[in-house]
DNA sequence: AATGAATGAGCCTTCATTCAT
DNA sequence: CATGAATGAAGGCTCATTCAT
């Protein structure tokens, strides 16, 4: 009695389905983002989407697996956006400065999802056993990839631990993060990127490194080269 | 008919009143710790307390109350103990390394705090603007105090941003107790605590110290004197 | 599964949506009117209605609505049903004698709708200002029309106060609905009727309608003409 | 230990505990005078009083005793002062004046009073059967004496049922009554008295009085002597 | 596929009442 | 007598989920 479907509308059942749930995923990102999961409710998400509160069941088993579905297919689309922006940039530091720009850049453009994933499901004791968390997780294997490849150049501490050194990382990235989330965002985020990124640099490269390498990474002439 | 009183409990009657409520915050610490707030009732830590579900409203106010009260409270005991701990040391980087394994050390041994302060109040926007969310924060004011005192003592980079260096620091901190808490908990928390301190000890130290001062800090002779 | 819809259900499909708020407003009138607002509960009139408890949220903000809903949405129908019943009649007191046996009537065959309007409402300090209570009043406004319009025709004092007059015959009539409320009602309420009349014509009637005029409004020739 | 109790405290204690009981019921009538029933709370009285929750126990079954109690004990004081009111008095319509008056004058000095009976016990369903309804309503037991008076000394017609005669009177007032107290009370409610006293007259007396006893009783002029 | 009306399960909170002191 | 700390019982309300259409 609604919309009679024809053929066209047909051969695109399939891309039109994913759209309504891209749609459903978006409204989902904006409302958990704002009010959290628990002051979240479907009938807002449902509303926000423009569809009935039962439609998201089509789609979603239920409100958790609604939330859990967010940085499962936002990081589908995350991994292959920053490993593209990786490319042609060579040496473990070079790329760190890289990722915790584009880390930062990337909530301050999208604080909903920000906030989903580090004031939601992380702190979550139920969801780390989900693909959602690992999914999560599995994009800081990113900094453990360079780390390594640090370690492998020479340009970092063979004597560190890789998972110690990026939870260092990761910890300090989202503690930034996390302070900026729950206040009033009108500060930039980006703006820690560069000091962030030589204070972990300190703190991981080789002696040797003093004065030299170190010299072409900070933009802003911090380094004090020993002669 | 439930205890005969005696002289002591007599005289103790004053702090009985207290003490009751702090077998309901302890109660408290260890539900709202298992099960998170939401998850959490009034019933079940009523229960583990073995009080009446209204005895919970005669010294707080509701629920939320409840959970705000458990960083205020533990804090008042918590900032004079490990001030105490931190008599008669003496060096900036010195008094990291105890800062960093005395609260790693204090999680462990009292996760239910851990996670309430970590997973329920610093993650929930609603709770920024409170005296918990500020009590839990405060806390931290310690490691500012430390790195000031690195900086003015010469061994600490003076041109490092005291709060992003506090930021690294209670970020990796963060990160390891939240990993910890999410997890089986069975691995112990302490082992991070020299190794993470190295690591932030080489993010901050001036390049001057190098092979001097580090060599006694590193208690796994891990430095690499320049020869 | 429950009952199988036909063509006439379909189309009354619209009625059926305020159908369902009929029948809660229905079991709320017997359920508040049996056991007072305060006794009275929300499963009570959920089950005595055939619904769910939730439901009843769908058509009303919360108890309180539903209870001052009830002379709101009756009121609608019964300024109209008491209208039409006026019709045709002649005069100030046939229209008041009218009136009250048409109340008491009402009343007599509805008494949960008097006990919710004459014991919960109009006693209620909270209801003072909602339009549940105007609506009440302002069935009243009949009154107040009749003994103009008897001031006008002459056969009703001038110097009279109507409003004063209209609390004569309101607080009379509510007086004895009230104790018959009260009471086990196996009297029957309409009974009063003429003879309140009576002595309501027999209070505001100008003098010298003596003998004449209120020989035809007695059914029950209980007047005594002069002589 | 708080205080110690000597012979003449002791001597005294009879008349000290109905002192306390009557304490207990001035706030009592006062609490719940102004919040009603409901809305009223044992602890709030017990504050008003200056005394510990439990003690208003010693003297009261319950909170319903409590409210009970009030018009029982205050109709004990009432009646023997109303009738040494009458005193002195000649004649059913002079009586019926002062009647009204005086529980308008009193209601308007003893609002608390008059909320709890009218608004409380009136109207409900639970207390009709009590001592304290009855006492409530024995006070205007006093208002059919006067009808009788006057059927028997000619002035009010015989052929009036005397307790539809009762209910107009009674109706009447407690109509304007319930209306004050439910409004911002900064009108008086004595004013009332004589133009209520001369419609009920009126309506009463027998055709015989016209222009004759009338004449006395109208403070106003209003009669129309019959030549 | 899409919907929205219907719902039941669940929990915080209040407060009259009691009892040990 | 007087008390106040302790409590159990009870009910309104929310919202994720379902199901008939």
């Amino acid at each position: 009695m609604k919309k009679k479907p024809n053929l066209i509308q047909n051969l695109n059942n399939i891309t039109r389905e994913s759209e309504k749930k891209k749609r459903i995923l978006s409204s989902a990102i904006k409302v958990f983002g704002e009010k959290g999961f628990q002051n979240a409710t479907i009938a807002g998400i449902a509303k926000d989407a423009g569809i009935g509160d039962a439609t998201i069941y089509e789609y979603f088993k239920n409100k958790e697996d609604l939330l859990l579905a967010v940085p499962v297919e936002i990081t589908k689309e995350l991994i292959p956006n920053i490993n593209d922006h990786m490319m042609g940039i060579k040496g473990a530091f070079n790329k760190l400065r890289k990722f915790i720009w584009w880390w930062l850049n990337f909530v301050e453009k999208n604080p909903g999802y920000g906030s989903i994933v580090l004031l939601e499901i992380k702190t979550n004791r139920t969801y780390v056993s989900t693909e959602a968390y690992q999914a999560a997780r599995n994009f800081y294997q990113i900094v453990l990839d360079i780390i390594k490849e640090g370690q492998e150049e020479g340009t970092i501490k063979k004597e560190i631990d890789v998972y110690l050194a990026r939870s260092l990382c990761v910890g300090a990235i989202e503690h930034i993060i996390i302070r900026w989330l729950l206040k009033d965002r009108r500060y930039s985020l980006i703006q820690y990127a560069d000091p962030l990124t030589d204070l972990l640099i300190d703190s991981f490269k080789t002696l040797e490194l003093e004065g030299s390498e170190r010299m072409s990474l900070t933009s802003k002439g911090k380094c004090n080269p020993k002669e």
